[in-house]
DNA sequence: TCGTTAACTGTATAAAAATACAGTTAACGG
DNA sequence: CCGTTAACTGTATTTTTATACAGTTAACGA
């Protein structure tokens, strides 16, 4: 996300406490005699710089049409995962299926979901389709399930790590280990798989 | 605080929703056009209602002026329903775990979350310890998941009806199928299954 | 049977809000 | 030195939005 400088921080944060006290988004105007603008349009070329930098939405021909981007704000719900292209960050533009009023709490601290994709945890109840709850936790112990990046592609399996050997293990007899050695392999923690989400997708 | 009738709740509910996923609150006309109202004028009273009785605030000469009262911001979420004992209603509170902040919406209109016993639905990655988000409607199309009574117990199985035949076939070769017989036996459907949480449990 | 309330229809209108267009000034980078 | 961008001023003009006023219908309790 493209930085902001400090009058614009100053503005968003300005904007964000607006919600959280009055409970819905400030106007231009509002924004204007707050800071003292002799023109509206001091507002609105801000607000506009804002959503072009991607820290909130701006809904037009809607009063109050201000929301924030997902993370910015309070709570708003989790980022949904698809598809992680290869060498892609787990959080790109491009990977990200949307949004779901999921609370932080219902998780232990879950940062993101991910959907499934493929059979290789199965047996562990974690199907195609699914959505995992992440938290960006990178330290597992042995026996959780993990999201990882190995060569560039990530994949969910159960942590088994012995000194520099990590065993990626899958929950399906159809599928095989993913075997790492740290010394010689590299192998990213993306997060540890905090709760599982599915819905509708029983027909 | 003053009690809503249905129509004042089921106004009231939307707006909230509103507000979670919009991140503003609606306007008199989005609420007429929401519910088919031929009148802004509906909504405004409908508004003037749910303030009188403490429900929102409305903030004058302002639009989008509404604030929900605290309290009522959440939704407190939905109940965990535990063992249920033979011949207890469903929602009895002996059966009740507690409350989880489930926003009803994530799942198509979850009533409850029913922790899962046995692992009869297993191959369709429903396990034990599992929480099943539950609809009250008591209409399941063949293929779908429901929470049924048979005997007086409560069981998670996938609904097939040819008739007066009905089949609740489990997910796992170690079990067998429920046959019901609707001439001669009772069965009462008590949800159909529209979504899985799981918490936990993976160690 | 009558008053009250919920739940609306129908029509207007003033105020609030978004937003376009045309500038200005100062800082920064090449 | 020049183009670009941030950060504004100033003015106008639609749209949105809130909200008043005048009714109607059906249900409920006293």
């Amino acid at each position: 996300m493209e930085e902001l400088s400090p009058r614009q921080k100053e503005i968003f944060q300005w904007i964000r406490e607006r919600i959280a006290t009055t409970g819905f988004p400030p106007t231009r105007a509002e924004l204007q005699a707050s800071f003292g603008f002799r023109s509206p349009n001091a507002a609105e070329s801000h607000l506009r710089t804002l959503a072009r930098k991607g820290y909130l939405f701006l809904q037009e021909g809607t009063a109050r049409g201000i929301r924030l981007a997902a993370g910015t704000g309070e709570a708003a719900g989790l980022p949904v995962v698809g598809r992680v292209a290869a060498g892609q960050p787990i959080l790109a533009e491009t990977a990200m299926e949307g949004f779901l009023p999921v609370d932080r709490e219902l998780f232990a601290g879950a940062d993101f979901l991910l959907r499934v994709q493929g059979m290789s945890m199965r047996d562990a109840g974690i199907l195609e389709g699914d959505l995992l709850a992440v938290s960006r936790r990178k330290d597992p112990r042995n026996g959780q399930i993990v999201v990882a990046r190995v060569d560039n592609e990530v994949t969910v399996k159960r942590w088994h790590q012995d000194g520099h050997q990590v065993s990626l293990m899958p929950e399906n007899p159809d599928f095989r280990p993913i075997m790492v050695d740290l010394r010689t392999q590299s192998l990213e923690i993306e997060g540890t798989v905090v709760g599982l989400l599915r819905t509708g997708g029983f027909l």
